[in-house]
DNA sequence: ACACAGTACTATACGTTACACAATACCTGA
DNA sequence: TCAGGTATTGTGTAACGTATAGTACTGTGT
C-alpha cells in the first residue's frame, strides 16, 4: 500500500474517532487498522501532535489488563479543526475525481483506449 | 489546502492524463490546476521521476509560441503502474470512507453529537 | 532594438509526515 | 519466570510537495 496516500488523512481519521468518543491510543490504532493499514509508530506521533497543537487533551486511567491508558479527548478547537480538515479533504477528493474519471472509468475502458492509442504509433 | 493530501495522488493524476494522450509538462500543469491547486514546481519533478522509473518516455517538439516542448508518453510499464496505483487508491479511499462516515456524516449531525457529549461532562 | 509577457523546463533546499527500529513498563496465565 | 498481550515513548530516515531561483526561447508593443 502506498504510504504516501495516508499523509494528512490519518490525522482526520483519528479526529473522526475522537469526535465520537474519548479514546486511548491503543484502541484508536485497533479501530483504524480494521480499515486501513496503520501501526502504532504512526498513530502515537499523530496523537502527540494533536495534543501539542491544542486539538486534544489527555487524562490517564488505570487498566486491569496492562499499562495505564492515556485517553484523548477532543477540544472545541480540535472539533473546529476536524470540520475544516473534512471540508478540505472532500474538496480535494472532488478535484481528483474530476481528473481520474474523465472518459472511461473502468479498467477495461482505460486499457482499450491505451492499447488502441499505442498500437497505431508503432510502440513496442 | 492541506498539501499533504496530494502526496502520491498527484502522480496518479498525471498518469491519468498521460493514459489519455501524450502531453507536455506545461499542458499537464494547466489541466491539473483546473481541478486541484498545483504548480510547476510540483509537477515537473513528478514527470522527471516517472521518466526515471520507466513509466514515461519523452520526445521534444518545437513550439511556435515559446521554448521547445517536452512531450511525455506513457510506457506499458507506466500503464500497468497506473492501474495498480488506481486500485490502491480506491482501496484506501474505501477504508477512509468507512472511518469518516460512521454514524452522522453531515456537519450538523457531527456538531450535535459533539456538543451533546461535551456539555454533559462540564467541558468549558 | 529592447523590454516584457507568456511559454517551457531545470536545480537546490526545506518542512511535514509516515514509519522502521528500539526501548520501557504493566499485567496475566502457563 | 517467561511468554504474550496491553500501552506508550523516542530516534532516525525517506519520500514528496513546494518555495525560491534561474535558464531559455518566442512574439508583441514601443
Amino acid at each position: 500500500m502506498n504510504t504516501q496516500f495516508k499523509r494528512g488523512i490519518l490525522e482526520i481519521c483519528v479526529l473522526a474517532l475522537l469526535a465520537e468518543n474519548d479514546q486511548y491510543g491503543y484502541a484508536i490504532i485497533h479501530a483504524l487498522s480494521q480499515h486501513i493499514d496503520v501501526g502504532e509508530n504512526t498513530v502515537y506521533p499523530i496523537l502527540r501532535r494533536l495534543t501539542k497543537e491544542g486539538y486534544t487533551e489527555t487524562y490517564l486511567t488505570e487498566s486491569k489488563a496492562g499499562a495505564p491508558r492515556k485517553y484523548y479527548t477532543m477540544t472545541k478547537l480540535g472539533f473546529a479543526h476536524y470540520m475544516k480538515q473534512r471540508d478540505e479533504w472532500s474538496a480535494f477528493l472532488a478535484g481528483v475525481y474530476q481528473i481520474l474519471n474523465r472518459g472511461g472509468k473502468k479498467h477495461e475502458d482505460l486499457y482499450r483506449r491505451f492499447k488502441a492509442r499505442t498500437e497505431k504509433t508503432t510502440t513496442e
